[in-house]
DNA sequence: CTTGCGCATGAAATCGATTTCTGAGACTCT
DNA sequence: AGAGTCTCAGAAATCGATTTCATGCGCAAG
């Protein structure tokens, strides 16, 4: 691989001069010509080992995702990288399996490597950033928030919550439980919360029974939902605080012969890659790609020297009510 | 950040004994025990950006994939991160977006950041890994080949699509089309292989007009699809050769109220996500996570020193019978 | 005509680790 | 006892870029 060294020979320039050719410096005419002619030839890039250690950041920007199977996080990841690709930074994609310990092993990494920042969907709300913050190094954190004062993006996850609870009652449904994720992930709480309210106020029963907790994948749905079908009275109507819960809740419904809109569905996220006939299922739409965007645009604004105090953007769900439920009346 | 020097400055010994004491060389144990508390009271990490610049080679390898929003890819990503993690290497994952200009620059990033290596699942099979092995910079391609003489991970391709296919006029389907991927992909021209000679061999029928090409998406397989559907003599079962194809067949079949096993399908790979009930559709299970650690196997082997000449390795799909198909026959 | 400022440029320091080189001391073997 | 061999540890070179410092030149102002 040619260096800085090889072009300043064959140009017959200082390496100072070829470094300023490329960082924008002042270099005359003639000189500049004959290093980008040598860089050319002999096809050089600058390594960015070197560059790295000498400027104390890199062009790199780590995301830390729970879960990257998770159709929700991948969106992310696209929306970050657009961006990031836009800003001139590369991503690196980090899975925690929302471990812990995985996760701080990444953040040292992320320290070490001189990375110049880091978007993290935390594994939990005891996340420890202090490594971070103490190095001065720009966090963004996104959908789930830690006790650090750092820059921040999510869902107006109570909102989403109540409204596509209150789709289901507006339905006809009277009798909606709730699938949440667990207590130590704000967002579930949050969405759950959202259900609870609306049950409180318009359903004439005690929401207590219904609300179930379970991890955030596709296993965990499925056990909930079972559970919830078991109960004495059984629900009407549920409701998934993620993807992938709502879609193990579905493939239980199936198995038992309860397809929609017999049996009301909301799921606060997308169905990935779903077969089902659109309008079917309630849905909360959220920001995959829009989070990840304007976490970057946030990170990069730090990167760049920013300094005001910590920021929180909360970006909205989007409510598709089931088009078919309102059949359900002439039943 | 601590530093090598403070951490020798604190134990009263030199930088070449501490990082010595780190790299398993011989020290003295008194000495090293000095270093190892002073590193411990300094939360010393080594700054992986001058190892890497010395070492001319990171920890880090790149996976380069065209789709990371693809459960096939993910999957890949979970091989390649368990194994890479268990051998102290980390990943970053680029996404190409099928574009060979994205993924030049990724290559040219990687050799850039001194990276320990690449597995690729290459653009199109004229990607140019020239710089790589020009480098002497360890490459494996996955599941796609180039005309690069490297390490490679593939699926029994052929094989998958005859199986899938025969599988199909097993269970009573007459007139089997398919939809596979472009012809840039060799994966899809001989997953398409495999079901023609079985029409071949048992159809009674043209294969050429049942044989549709889209692009690798669940939008390619809807177009598809809905072109088959309107065939003068329409099929009455499909093969898709990649999963999100198969989404968007089986989204178009249910919106024309043709679901299986009124209609046969077949997919190669795994349906993510599906609310399908189980045994509805033929699928050829594919190995993606043992793909993604088999790769990193080559790869480490290759980066630790191996030399011998490129090698092949092909790991077999499993074929699961759709097992409600046989009820067709009595219709 | 001289002082001074600014600009282009090269020499050299720097980032933080690893690794080679070198020397000091301990030990073995004859 | 002297030569040869090992082991351990520090000094210094090294990786390849960026950036500070120093210098020489040209041009303008006094």
């Amino acid at each position: 691989m040619a260096t800085i060294y090889d072009v300043a020979a064959l140009a017959g320039v200082s390496p100072a001069t070829v470094s300023r050719v490329f960082n924008g410096r002042t270099v005359s005419d003639d000189r500049a010509q004959r290093v980008r002619d040598a860089a050319a030839s002999l096809s050089f890039t600058p390594n960015r080992t070197a560059r790295t250690l000498r400027r104390q950041s890199s062009e790199v920007i780590a995301l830390i995702i729970p879960d990257i199977q998770n159709p929700f996080f991948t969106a992310l990841a696209r929306g970050v990288e657009d961006r990031a690709q836009s800003s001139g930074y590369s991503v690196v994609l980090c899975n925690t399996d929302d471990d812990p310990v995985k996760e701080a092993r990444y953040l040292q990494i992320a320290i070490s490597e001189n990375m110049a920042g880091v978007v993290l969907v935390p594994a939990s709300d005891s996340s420890d950033l202090s490594i971070m913050v103490g190095q001065g190094r720009p966090v963004v954190t996104v959908d789930r928030t830690t006790a650090f004062d750092v820059d921040h993006v999510m869902i107006d996850n109570r909102p989403a919550g109540a409204s596509v609870t209150g789709s289901l009652f507006d339905a006809g449904y009277t009798r909606i439980a709730c699938i949440a994720g667990p207590e130590s992930v704000v967002t579930a709480i949050e969405r759950a919360g959202g259900w609870r309210e609306t049950v409180e106020s318009r359903g004439a029963y005690d929401a207590d029974p219904y609300l179930k907790i379970a991890n955030h994948r596709v296993d965990g749905g499925r056990a909930a939902m079972a559970e919830l079908l078991d109960l004495p009275d059984a629900p009407d109507a549920v409701v998934a605080t993620n993807n992938l819960m709502g879609v193990g809740a579905l493939q239980v419904l199936n198995e038992r012969g309860l397809t929609p809109p017999a049996f009301g569905v909301g799921v606060i996220g997308g169905l990935p890659f779903t077969t089902l006939s659109p309008g079917l299922i309630t849905l909360v739409h959220l920001p995959t790609h829009d989070l990840g965007t304007t976490a970057v645009s946030m990170l990069v604004s730090r990167i760049d020297g920013a300094t005001e105090p910590a920021r929180t953007v909360v970006l909205p769900g989007v409510l598709t009510a089931a088009t078919t439920a309102a059949t359900r009346d002439a039943d």
